[in-house]
DNA sequence: TACAAATTTAGAATAATTATAAATAAAAGC
DNA sequence: GCTTTTATTTATAATTATTCTAAATTTGTA
């Protein structure tokens, strides 16, 4: 639930060419608070695009990466990388049972980005603050499967 | 540099055998800052350990996750997921191109588990607090390359 | 020593991601 | 508008990290 126009906006800055299945993309990923992977926005828009290739969406998503427009979670219990639109800071909390991600407002998430540019010197281009664990569901099947 | 005991005993209380393997991978593991992945472990083990299997490797770290020993920061540029044994909380930087990962010490972080737990039920396992960008080293051959 | 259970190993299988080259679309020049 | 150039998309093949499998080995127990 970010701008959609960050991330276009952010492709052209780059110049490139903000064509119908960059944008669909773009949209998909900010509407999104779910955190998708490439299959799973590849899904999504193919009823849409229906020659739509997953090549496109593994493109536009290095790209928006690379830009930092976009952050890399990385796996969830599955084996499939993970995205984030929304580049502000927030805790990232991963369910390795059911592989859903949650968004985790923290006020001490804010002042990391300022502190590691002081501290390292780095080039900042991304942040994946992620917690993992399960949720109060898979929480839930897992002490009914250790009863059997 | 963490307690290599502390990564067997925690082997050991989930019921597995403490093998030479096992503990040759929980020394390296607990006395490397390099955050290292399954393949760097399986490389540096080798000379000791002739007929050592990837696999050996896969498992054990897969076990050491689960039991909430390890964590797992994922990619870091490369497309091999990296380790840390130093569950302490801290922020890690990873930069993209020579995909090294150094810690950042945080103050910041330390009330994160804490914070999440208590928002969400959350049973946790793990943390993946991960920065990542380009290293001041990297940055330097990054201009290098843009001049010509 | 003998037995059963766990582990390791080598190699095959899987599947996410990347690379390639042809087809298409967009921009630029005239 | 037409032609040329360049960027993008697409379909498909290739790559490779990781997982699976079944046989061999080790370990713990008695
Ligand atoms: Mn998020
Ligand atoms: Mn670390
Ligand atoms: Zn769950
Ligand atoms: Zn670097």
């Amino acid at each position: 639930m970010s701008n959609p126009s960050t991330l276009t906006t952010s492709l052209q800055k780059a110049g490139m060419r903000v064509t119908p299945q960059r944008v669909a993309i773009c949209e998909l990923l900010a509407n999104s608070h779910e955190h998708p992977t490439a299959a799973m926005i590849y899904e999504e828009l193919k009823p849409r695009f229906s020659s739509l290739s997953l090549a496109t969406v593994y493109n536009t998503l290095d790209a928006l990466v690379t830009l930092g427009a976009v952050n890399v979670l990385g796996h969830a219990g599955d084996d499939t990388v993970h995205y984030d639109a929304d580049t502000e800071p927030h805790v990232n909390l991963a369910c390795i049972s059911c592989s859903r991600i949650i968004d985790i407002p923290s006020e001490h998430v804010t002042h990391l980005d300022a502190e590691i540019t002081a501290a390292s010197g780095y080039k900042l281009l991304g942040a994946r603050v992620l917690y993992y664990g399960l949720c109060p569901e898979c929480q839930k099947k897992q002490i009914e499967i250790t009863r059997n």
